[in-house]
DNA sequence: GCTTTCCCTTAACAATTTGATAATATTATA
DNA sequence: TATAATATTATCAAATTGTTAAGGGAAAGC
């Protein structure tokens, strides 16, 4: 895991805390317990997770409870929420999932699957860097079709865009030259041999910088 | 049409798809369906859909690989991808949810509970559904239709509004003219090409600010 | 129900940009 | 140095988008 995640669990079985605790700071997660619902709500309010699993059956508040006044602090909006509960009844779940929880899991849950679903929902928590690249002073947003070199914008063609975007996407790999026809022209379109070079020249043109070198006989790399 | 998320089925078993089809639609979802692997694939990239439910065992490419082929295409990175199997097994629950699922469902399922977990996805996938948009001095009410730029109120016609609405949605992105199509006229209507440019030729004209930014040869990208 | 208005789409053409190629120069390497 | 590979440049066709005007049709007004 890159970010040392937050997570804090709430259940009233000793062995249950035990195991999940285990297995999740086994993964790079910072795991806190609770043994009851105030507790958990009183201890997220301190240590503001990034993650809670609330057992449901719970003395003090039952997980509902704490779900949903987690829910109504504003800095818990974006909070993971997810119950880990023996209840397997429908209609609590879809209770649950309606109180503005993540994921409901039913136990008995391998710790291996608690731990992947866990990664599914911070991979998709941690939206950041989808699509861009940045190399050095380097910046290529793919969603945004922009490059940036030092804070100036570089307007590239779609092309240029995709080859340099191709270059990047592994530093110091060295790209055949069919292996970019076939990236980026497909396997349909055939162009001829110098189409590639003068697409190259372009970008190192527009970037002022030489940063993609020629492997002569081979292909191209980026490098910085 | 606005804002009516997209889901995109792949099942085997007919009846699996009725089913779950009429449930989701019931739920304002708008649903296609396919009958195996390669439909699925193809089928996603034409559509561009929210969400992708995929069977594991099917004719043709399996539920993994379809999702391993959609994860490669930049398009899907952000895209919901939920496999709902009758495999049970861990390995290959794991397995699915590595790949880069965000979620990992057993049949037999309730629709109703399914349709839980889908909401629960989609509702942490769209951040902020306050309905206002304000960038910079712009400000975009979805519930009232109304978008006001310094305290002026701009009249939109329904279409350019809701273009305006979505590039707004997330500034900086391109939109690709495809995504466009679907999102704001559906996968059933055709328009001809021009219709997209003389949208956005209306909202510029009435703004008066050049915040709408041609990417030629791939979509337009809102930007302040 | 009739008229008016406005919205959406399309056609037609203009303007622009792009991408491929040919031709020539240059470079790297055996 | 000979030779194959790449760099460079200019050019042109094709692809793409911008712009305008016009007409069908839906919604609104009377």
């Amino acid at each position: 895991m890159i970010r040392g995640n937050k997570i804090l669990i709430a259940d009233d079985e000793p062995d249950i805390l035990e195991i999940i605790s285990f297995n999740l700071q086994a993964n790079g997660y910072e795991v806190t317990t609770a043994k009851n619902g105030d507790e958990a709500f009183e201890k997220a309010k301190k240590i503001l997770p990034d993650l809670v699993i609330l057992d449901i059956m719970m003395p003090g508040k039952n997980g509902i409870e704490v779900c949903n006044l987690l829910r109504m602090i504003p800095a818990f909006k974006e909070t993971l929420i997810v119950f880990l509960t023996a209840l397997s009844d429908e209609t609590t779940e879809i209770k649950g999932l309606e109180t503005g929880a993540d994921d409901y899991l039913t136990k008995p849950i391998s710790p291996k699957v608690l731990v992947s679903k866990i990664n599914a929902l911070f991979r998709r928590l941690n939206k950041d860097e989808t699509g861009i690249i940045k190399i050095g002073d380097l910046q290529i947003n793919r969603e945004k079709y922009s490059v940036k070199f030092k804070e100036q914008d570089i307007i590239l063609a779609r092309k240029e865009f995709e080859l340099l975007s191709l270059l990047a996407s592994k530093p110091g790999k060295v790209f055949l030259r069919n292996e970019i026809l076939n990236q980026i022209w497909g396997t349909e379109v055939i162009v001829g041999d110098r189409t590639i070079d003068v697409h190259i020249r372009k970008i190192r043109q527009k970037l002022g910088i030489d940063c993609i070198t020629t492997v002569k006989g081979v292909g191209y790399k980026f490098e910085m």
